[in-house]
DNA sequence: ACGAAGCAAATGTCCAGGACAAATTTGCGA
DNA sequence: TCGCAAATTTGTCCTGGACATTTGCTTCGT
């Protein structure tokens, strides 16, 4: 069997740890501790690259890298977040018991079910609250399952993937037609949580919003050529909390430079909750947020 | 102004071209030809980013680094495709000009036409003559366009995102119930090419499987979890002809050997259709050959 | 006792330049 | 013209050093 470990290469990929990173990880700390190959070039055995992808995750939820890599692996899962959780304030216990059960049919591998039932929720409530009081609290609940390693990550990607069919499919039997203001949404390279960018497109597609969804991962000259192209009047950009947030206030500004000063530049998602402002660019830190910046939109072009 | 050009990550980010390979052409070729900052690090000025990218897209079209890196880039602008085309058979000229006149709309901006007019098709053809006559060869059409230089990025995003969500949608409205075999769909980390795995999946869901849509990019590992908490028969995966194809026999190998041996793996898209045979893989080189390996999966499964 | 300011440790990213294997092209002989 | 071997091209990996920035800790002033 040739294939018995990971080269540095398939780590980063598969734990989104940098060679920078894993090299100077294993000088400072001693691990990982990768064999080496004939060449002398690092083989990560699967357990190690296992372990990194939990520390990575507890990273994440502010732990120091430091003294993780310094604890036996046992005692690494069984860690609690360490960023304090702000409170969840879900619209009664009711409430957040049914999302439970959303979860635990996702937790159970039913995605027919689980598909089913998210239907009945998006009749009964309607598009805005469901979005609203369904996917967006939701989302906040599989982020910490994710953090606290109470779900998997391909049971995230399934939520993900479910709940994004979902929304396409009501976005896409909305009428059309309306067209004022010109909204783009993306997200940068590197980012590819599109949930957010959901949510916020069926929100402004239900104001009236000309949405052009451009999916995710635009690289930043892309994103100006098709503020240009499509004469939009705002770019949407969209941060999930697990993006570098010591990356996102350069890129805005850097975006701000590019695009023409007549577009609007807004940025939401969990990545910019916690962020001072950057000049020029309009922060959402919430889904309501979104809607009001709409409002003033409308307002400020009579 | 502070924000006048890219460091290194940001290029790595917007070209896809890693730091190694930057660094390296700078010291070989003379391009790209950062100034550097007050630390020494180097800060590439937004027309070399733009050549980069130009560059990086000649290259997936079988042009060598180093000729391109010698050329001037008016000259650049000009160069054709070098690989050789496989001569587009089309179901007649008719239709070739229609699928013309449908990216067309993408390069007018016009979404909302596009929707309809392969709603349009969608409703004609019915859902397999709908992904085998019009999305397939649409998605190479916009490949080769792309290679050509005659589409941009944020174009062929738009293609992209509308086009998947005409399929989703018609594979929500398939009736669910059957079960056999349990097909995962998803793609390694790095290839972000969900089009193919939706053509899949709307393929398969029609012969009565029963999908599992993991989104992109699973690591190998997860993809290993998820197989077994989903007991699935099969696992799909996507590479388009983006995808550095050095790696992909090594990652099949890889995965091969983290599945249970019961659990067959598929492998489909463009970056596959030149390869190599990988034992214990099945190499999928169109859609055809795809429903040809479920009617042999179900042989075989009496 | 408590908050602010300053210092020290921790951490990620960048750099240079060398090495080498894999892929591709070139050159040569049949 | 074809096939094979040598030469070149190209991407990726390596080491080890440097430094800016962030985080944590300590001390001082109120």
């Amino acid at each position: 069997m040739v294939n018995t470990g990971f080269n540095i290469a398939a780590v980063e990929r598969d734990t989104g740890l940098s060679k920078d990173v894993l090299r100077v990880w294993e000088r400072r700390y001693g691990f990982p501790a990768p064999a080496r190959d004939d060449h002398g070039e690092r083989i990560y055995p699967a357990e190690q690259v296992e372990r990194l992808r939990l520390v990575k995750r507890l990273m994440d939820a502010g732990h120091r890298p430091g003294k993780l890599l310094a604890t036996p692996t046992e005692e690494l899962n069984a860690l609690a977040p360490r960023r304090p959780q702000p409170p969840q304030a879900v619209a009664g216990a009711s409430a957040g018991e049914e999302l439970d059960d959303l979860i635990s049919l996702i937790k159970r591998h039913d995605g027919g079910s689980y598909q089913q039932a998210m239907q009945q929720r998006l009749a009964r409530q309607g598009l805005v609250r469901f979005v609203q009081d369904t996917v967006a609290p939701l989302t906040r609940l599989v982020g910490t399952a994710w953090e606290e390693g109470r779900i998997e990550v391909f049971e995230e990607h399934l939520f993900t993937e479910l709940t994004m069919r979902l929304l396409r499919q009501a976005i896409a039997s909305l009428p059309g037609g309306k067209r004022s203001p010109r909204i783009i949404l993306t997200s940068v390279p590197d980012e590819l949580h599109g949930l957010g960018l959901l949510m916020a497109e069926a929100l402004f597609a239900l104001e009236g919003a000309e949405c052009i969804p451009l999916g995710t991962q635009m690289p930043l000259l892309e994103i100006a050529s098709a503020a240009g192209a499509h004469r939009a009047d705002i770019v949407t950009l969209s941060f999930s909390v697990a993006f570098p947030q010591r990356q996102i206030p350069g890129l805005l500004q850097q975006l701000r430079t590019l695009l023409s000063a007549d577009v609007e530049l807004w940025a939401g998602g969990g990545g910019v909750r916690r962020l001072p402002e950057v000049a020029g660019v309009k922060l959402l830190a919430s889904l309501e947020q979104s809607l009001d910046a709409l409002a003033a939109w409308r307002g400020k072009h009579t």
